[in-house]
DNA sequence: CGGAGAGGACTGTCCGCTCT
DNA sequence: AGAGCGGACAGTCCTCTCCG
């Protein structure tokens, strides 16, 4: 499909009517508010982008397999070619981990053929070829692994800004078959754990990203996710950022492609593929109960590091007061609710020190949590609390 | 928010090639 | 001949997405 001249007409006329209708200049220059929702017009656009999109799926399913595919199908055929000539991925000999497409300042020299644009990078986890390597990896049954081919699908997605990239790796197999020493069977992902813990803390540290079941996310989002859900910016409003980056990115590049094939005097060239387009760029942003889940899972598994620094805590200056917003958002016993009140201990840098659900205000309740803290002050060396503010003081 | 269904990631296993 | 390895594929699991 090509922009037509109609396409070309309707835009030229959008663009008049906000030269003719943008009395005050507000679109041009942001001062003023704009009450119209715009987003209503977002979803609507991105909407019937889903379902143009879904028309070209159709229309193209001919296609022997989406660009992406593709893509990794050559990325690994390139690959086995360099490990047998060079012993590595070329892009280790470079001192880089991933396999880059090129930028699309580069690759529009030399064609303006859209497909290269949306090729992402592919990050080469090989771990027998890594620094620092055992020269034999072993199996939980302590017999040596084996090599065992690749993946189908190649690599596994990651989620990342400002795109996704693959993250792609071998299997390993301790050999039944094996007639010397057999083996017990068992496979393994080069991103199993047990995999990644017979290599050098450097080189485990260089793995760029979370495993999930059928995913992965990278560890800046996931980094990024920690330092913003602790503030006020929650999952949706995080899946809502990365998706626009991504948007934006995509837009970034169809408009280098467009501006290109005008420069090289190209025209009638291809229409640049829909973000979400499963056969051309196929981008897809991270859900947000997909974000909600990683950090759940993510917060419980270094929970035990979170609760050992809390109790490291000093308390010289300590604030206490009870809490009731958030009970609501807590579970019950056949409808009635367990606890009345949270109550939370601050120090002087604001960190809480303490906190936990009490079934009433009294401070009765609270002896426990009291006494534990005085003794983790102790334990740590901490000074033991010298000055307490609260609101309504008691005497238990 | 919850349930249903799709389908992606992975396992288990076999085959055949190459090298020593 | 045995070991190592890549490739293929059926089948399973279970998460993610969609939709109401």
């Amino acid at each position: 499909s090509r922009i037509s001249a109609d396409d070309l007409a309707a835009l030229n006329q959008q663009l008049d009517y906000i030269n003719e209708h943008d009395e005050h200049g507000d679109v041009a220059t942001g001062d003023q508010e704009i009450n119209e929702s715009l987003i209503d017009e977002v979803f609507d656009n991105l909407e019937s982008n889903q379902t143009a999109a879904e028309v070209e799926f159709e229309a193209s399913e001919a296609q022997p397999g989406s660009v992406l595919q593709n893509q990794l199908r050559g990325v690994l055929k390139r690959l086995l070619k360099e490990i047998n000539k060079y012993n590595m991925p070329l892009c280790y000999r470079r001192g880089d981990f991933f396999d880059r497409p090129p930028h699309p300042v580069f690759a529009l020299r030399c064609s303006l053929e859209p497909t290269q644009l949306y090729w992402r990078k592919v990050f080469i986890w090989l771990p027998n070829l890594l620094p620092g390597c055992p020269s034999t990896f072993k199996c939980t049954c302590g017999k040596p692994l084996i090599r065992n081919g690749f993946n189908d699908p190649i690599a596994r997605r990651v989620r990342s800004m400002p795109a996704d990239y693959f993250l792609l790796t071998n299997r390993f197999l301790c050999p039944p078959r094996r007639q010397n020493n057999p083996g017990c069977g068992r496979s393994f992902q080069g991103t199993d754990p047990h995999i990644l813990g017979q290599l050098p803390l450097f080189v485990q540290r260089a793995f760029p990203a979370y495993i999930t079941a059928r995913a992965a996310v990278s560890k800046l989002v996931m980094w990024q996710m920690l330092n913003t859900f602790s503030s006020r910016l929650g999952p949706a409003k995080f899946s809502g950022l990365v998706s626009e980056i991504q948007y934006r990115t995509h837009a970034e590049t169809e408009l280098m492609y467009i501006s290109a094939a005008n420069h090289y005097r190209q025209f009638g060239v291809k229409q640049f593929s829909a973000f979400d387009d499963p056969h051309g760029y196929a981008g897809s942003p991270p859900s947000t109960p997909y974000l909600k889940g990683l950090f759940t899972d993510y917060t419980n598994a270094n929970r035990i590091y979170v609760d050992r620094y809390i109790a490291s805590l000093p308390l010289t200056v300590a604030s206490g007061d009870h809490t009731f917003a958030f009970l609501k958002h807590t579970g019950g016993l056949k409808g009635e609710p367990i606890f009345t009140a949270a109550y939370t201990l601050m120090n002087e840098h604001e960190e809480v020190r303490g906190h936990c659900f009490v079934p009433s205000k009294s401070m009765t309740v609270l002896q426990e949590m009291f006494q534990g803290v005085k003794q983790g002050l102790q334990d740590a060396n901490n000074l033991p609390t010298q000055l307490f503010y609260t609101d309504s003081p008691q005497r238990t």
